[in-house]
DNA sequence: CATGGGTTGCGCGATTGTCGCGCAACAAGC
DNA sequence: GCTTGTTGCGCGACAATCGCGCAACCCATG
């Protein structure tokens, strides 16, 4: 899957389409209004062209303006939203997150991959890596989480090496591995034993638990992952406790995918 | 707000994206795998350009394809993302919602306005009104939620006039109103008390309470609401009760926006 | 109060990107 | 077998999109 045909035929590309995107990913945390000009310099459109793609996206309702600045509307949403409501999976593994989080008492989630981060695409439970404003949508470098490292786990070696070159691993807790070498033991240890373990990567006092989710012919799909408080419990008695409930969802999914 | 400038310069009109996103919009439930035929025929453009649309979007890696399906990607999550991330509203409430979510044993969410439909944008809380698979970005029309009707009664009568002529009320369950009076008299008794109640207009055994959320400058950005089980306790005493909790936040918000 | 560096929107003429037709190949269904 | 639906692809033509450049504007600084 994913083959970027890397060459494109030009007649079959639309610019405006591709403008309009970035356009749109141009908001973000730290530009939460824009201006035409600074729409272009963060896109590298010029002025008028994206003062052109706001006007469009004004008027189709997906941005809001008082004249000069641009905001996004929740209008945007329904984008997103279509993909939830297209993807079978999200939906199917809904049940069993919900097993899984009032069975182990943290959080439950799946997870795929999307280029280098690691994307939630369900969740349920109480819990909230809240902190970091955690909903569904939600990315992070795909080694901060035990669903990437186990679904970087999956892929060819090769594939993995040349993800982790030239990396930067920016640290989010004190124990955040920040070596090239520790992330790719973790991601090995995944390998061969098909799970993944990792503790205070993402959090403080959290530690993630993994397993991937494969289809009747083997193809992974993503990832069911647990978020639990450490407090006194060793890892291995984590372990013993949540691997089963989640070799259980694993198994009954692959029943029905 | 939202002026949609009746008459947009030709000039400023870009079709390519307005395609575009129609094209992503196009997919759903029914139908979560397209092809250029099918897309041409959900979006009204023709099978040529709906084929080159769908090109370009797998090639910026937001659609992916077998050569003859189409499907969307986790990538397009990036888009609803970018609004997250820069409504600062959103994240401003997630605490509030959290302690109203604790402090009475249901679901708490933020809620905004989309043209007739209900989004909610933030969300806490055990519960789920998880039979619809409920998550973020989630939309229904407007009167069958408790924020819903709260907003609408924020809205000028002309407009909510508008908004009632002509519309189709789908029912959710056997309680739902589906007469045009009904909801007019619900939105009327939410204007002259401030907020809103519902009971299971959309879902079983559930109601749902709702106050609006202002800046210092009077202007309304969205609702807070709670979806409480309704067991045993009467009307009153569940308004006795959440009323306080959610009056409390939103003069905690006043303070903030 | 003026001056300058940063904006803003807008009109124009030119190019290039996007259009849909129509063909050929292929697949499924009486 | 022929029919009726696909599919991708090439072409020529039109218009949609381009970026330049001007004039007005706002805000801070001297």
């Amino acid at each position: 899957m994913a083959e970027e045909e890397l060459e494109l035929d030009r007649r079959d590309w639309i610019a405006g389409l591709e403008k309009g995107l970035r356009i749109i990913e141009a908001f973000s945390d730290a530009h939460p209004r824009l201006t035409p000009s600074t729409a272009a310099r963060r896109t590298g459109i010029t002025r008028t062209a994206a003062r052109r793609y706001l006007l469009t996206l004004q008027h189709l309702g997906y941005v809001d303006s008082d004249g000069t600045h641009f905001w996004l509307t929740p209008r945007i949403l329904r984008l997103g939203w279509s993909y939830f409501d297209s993807a079978k999976v999200p939906r199917a593994v809904q049940p069993f997150l919900q097993r899984i989080s009032l069975e182990l008492g943290g959080s439950a989630f799946f997870a795929v991959l999307d280029e280098d981060e690691v994307v939630f695409v369900a969740r349920n439970g109480i819990g909230r890596v809240q902190s970091l404003g955690f909903v569904l949508g939600a990315r992070i470098a795909a080694n901060l989480a035990s669903a990437g490292i186990v679904l970087l786990a999956c892929k060819p070696p090769e594939e993995v090496d040349r993800w982790l070159t030239g990396r930067k691993f920016i640290p989010y807790t004190p124990h955040s591995y920040t070596n090239v070498e520790d992330v790719r033991s973790v991601i090995e240890k995944a390998r061969t034993f098909g799970y993944s373990i990792l503790e205070q990567q993402l959090e403080q006092d959290r530690r993630g638990i993994a397993v991937p989710v494969r289809t009747r012919a083997g193809v992974v799909v993503g990832a069911i992952s647990v978020s639990l408080p450490i407090g006194n419990e060793t890892t291995q008695q984590a372990l013993t406790r949540a691997l089963p409930v989640l070799r259980e969802a694993e198994h009954a999914l692959l029943a029905l995918l």
